[in-house]
Formats: structure tokens, sequence, C-alpha cells
DNA sequence: CGAGACCTGTGACAAATGTCACGGGTGACC
DNA sequence: GGTCACCCGTGACATTTGTCACAGGTCTCG
């Protein structure tokens, strides 16, 4: 378009290299359609799942990665700390749907560079991309506020282990045995998580940790 | 761009004029991006959900209409009723996340026109939308085989009523009380659809039920 | 060492849940 | 008219779940 002169006060010499992760093929290929209208961003590869984005990102080294925090075989986060322990210099953003506090956090310890939720403008993306490949830091402000908002969990980390289980378990016999616990144990467990969230039945604190993040 | 030269032995005069609803803005920007692409497509509204989508399809009356499924106030099927009650002219596709077998059902049952999920690749949504927009339907094998080898539903009409209240309720109280029915009636009606699909409990029978799409 | 938090377990109890048998009512279909 | 499916309810029963008190173990911190 512009043969590479400059427009701005700083600019960039080399475009963007981008990698996008996303499950979804029809939305990546939407969001590689997006990005792919500007000039100074240019998409090296797409990934169907965590594994394959990091194996891309590795080898391919982008500046940046757009990863989906819900993908198959590994999240969007356990892909950024694989990504960011190998290649540090690589910046990674999340782009998730239901953003919950807790999750931002795992995000930022993973040392991530942008988060964003599904809910922002398309137009703002690519401004978030080239703040972060110029090294800056994007995090969504809602959910930085709510994040900073949210109280800290008051749960212990075998409340919480109970609960991840609860989540996918139908009856306390299976929690029990998934966990190699007697089903005394797990009930005084979940009664104790139930007590401080102020849920009604094992179901709902389980929904309301997953909720913030917490498991 | 082509100053309207027919190039093709069909050529169509004026271009496709779509609308596109998606809670996400994100990925509707996205979708924009990717569709407005293509010279024949014309892109004339996006919507946030699902009562905005029907309301600006009757006022707009473009030719066809992208839904995703998954909407706040209205889902895509319901929006999808009440535009094709109204203006049977546009043509509407669902796009959707989660294809369930009975979803697919009370969409085709709705008169849409094409079902796809977003695990589609990208470039292949502009020739279902042409397709569409010619009078064609356009239904995901994928989704039409699972919705033909899917059995129908074993549970009655009350039943399935209760497995719905059932998804948002914590205590059978809870249901009796939404249902204006007493806790020994609703406590009958899960045995009998537990008993019916197998399940341990009434949430996993609920969500059985769901993930087939009968509610 | 003592206090306190956490992990793990037991036993007892009340409430919620699921199962079963049974009743009466309606409406459709043969 | 009889049969059948469905709707709505009751009552009795076993199981599951949640609550509570308590107890022994580890580990950390002052």
């Amino acid at each position: 378009m512009s043969f590479g002169t400059p427009q701005g006060e700083m600019p960039r010499q080399a475009p963007i290299r981008l990698l996008i992760a996303d499950d979804e093929q029809l939305i990546r290929g939407a969001l590689e359609a997006l990005l792919g209208l500007e000039p100074d961003i240019e998409i090296v590869a797409g990934a169907d799942d965590g594994v394959m984005a990091a194996e891309l990102t590795l080898g391919l080294l982008p500046d940046v990665c757009l990863l989906d925090l819900e993908m198959p075989r590994a999240d969007g986060i356990e892909a950024a700390e694989k990504i960011i322990a190998e290649a540090p210099e690589v910046r990674v953003i999340i782009v998730t749907r239901h953003a919950r506090p807790g999750v931002l956090r795992r995000a930022l310890a993973a040392r991530i560079s942008g988060f964003v939720p599904k809910s922002m403008p398309a137009g703002e993306l690519a401004d978030v991309i080239r703040d972060v490949a110029a090294g800056k830091r994007y995090i969504d402000p809602e959910i930085a506020a709510a994040a900073l908002t949210a109280e800290r969990c008051p749960l212990t980390e075998r409340e919480l282990d109970v609960l991840r289980v609860t989540r996918t378990s139908s009856s306390v016999q299976d929690i029990a045995e998934a966990l190699f616990l007697s089903t005394g144990t797990v009930r005084n467990y979940l009664s104790a998580a139930m007590t401080k969230l102020g849920a009604a039945n094992r179901r709902d604190a389980a929904e309301q940790a997953w909720q913030q993040g917490w498991i």
C-alpha cells in the first residue's frame, strides 16, 4: 500500500508477524480477514488448539500470538505458559468469551501481555496488537476492575480440589474415589466450601468457584 | 469493482444484502471483515442480540440474515421464527458453536435456509450465503447425519418442562413452585425421565436432554 | 514448646432426593 | 364403551446429601 514509506512518528520497519489460535475455524478465518486488512500486520500461521499453537510459535517465532482461552488439548493460558517459558520474546494476547476474574490472575501470572474479551469492538483489536508488539501491555479495563474488586479465594487447596472434581462427577462416591478420599471427608470439605461460599449445594459452590476463576 | 458487468452465466444484478447478528462484537466485526471482502455481498447491519436482529431485519429487509444461535434476549432460532413469520422472503442462516441434533430440528421447523457450525472453514461461508440467497438450502452434513441417527425424544411434554426448569433450579421445591406443582409430582416426573434416559440424577437427565436438543 | 491452620477420618443426625405403588382425572383412538 | 397415554397427586420407603461434633495427624510460625 504505502511501499514502506514512514507514515507516523515511529514507523515500524517490518510488519508485525502474528499467529492466531482458535479452535473454531470460522472465527479464526474471520479474524485473519479482519487483521489481514491492516498493512502493518502479517499473519504467519493459524492453530487449532493450544498444543499446536505452542509448537508453531516456537518454530516460527512470531512477534505476537493471539490465543483463544477455550481450546482443546491445552487452553490458552497453558499454551502461553509454554510459549513464554521457551520464547520469552514472543508477546501473548489472550482472547476470551467469558472473562472470569481469576482467569486474568492466572494469565498475568503467566506473564501474558494482553487480555481482551470477545465483547471488544473489532476495530480496536489491531491497535491492541500494535501496542503489545511495541512492548506495552493491554488489559481490558472492565475485567481488570472486576479482578481488583473480587475478594480473594477463601477456600483451601483441598476444598478447591473437591470442587474441581464436583463439576464432572455426579455423586459424592465418585468424587471420593477420584481423589482417594473417604466419602465422609469429601462431604466435610464440601460442607466447608458451601458454608464459606454461602451455596445451597455442592454444585452451586462449584459453579461459584468456577465463575470466580478459582478452579 | 465490476460496474455491474455480468461475469458468470447467471449474474446477480444487485449485491446480496446481508445482516449479521452476534453478541460478541469482536466476532461480528471479524465476520464483517471476512464477508466484506466479497464484492457481491453488502453488509447492511449488525445486531447484538436476537430481538435487535429481528427488528433490524424487519426494517431493512436484507436478502440474508446470519444469526448466531447463542444470543441474549432471544436466541437465533427465536429470532428466525419472528423474522420468517413476518418477512418470509428473508433467508436465514443459523451459525452455532455447539451443534446439537435437536437444535437442527427446531431450526428446520422454523424454516431456516442454512445451518452451519463455527467449525466450518471461513472460506466456505460466502459460498453458503450465495447459495442461500439464490434460494437453495445448506445444512451442514455432519450435523444432519447426527440428527438423523439420533433417536427421537422418549419424554413427555411435562417431563421436558420439569427438566427445563431443573437446569436453573437447585431444589425440587424450586422446580415445583416454578411450575405450580406439588413436590411429589415433580419427583415422579424426574424419576420417570431419569429412568427413560438412564441418568443417575436429575441434573444428568437435564444435561442429556439438553445435549440432545430436546429442551 | 504451644497455637493455629490444614488434612483426613468417624459417627450421628436431619433434610433432600429418588423409587415405587397406587389413586383419580382427562382426552384420544379403536 | 374400553384401552391407553398422559397429567397430577399422595404416601411409604431407601439412599444420598449436608451438618455437626470430635479426634488424630502434619506443618508452620512465634
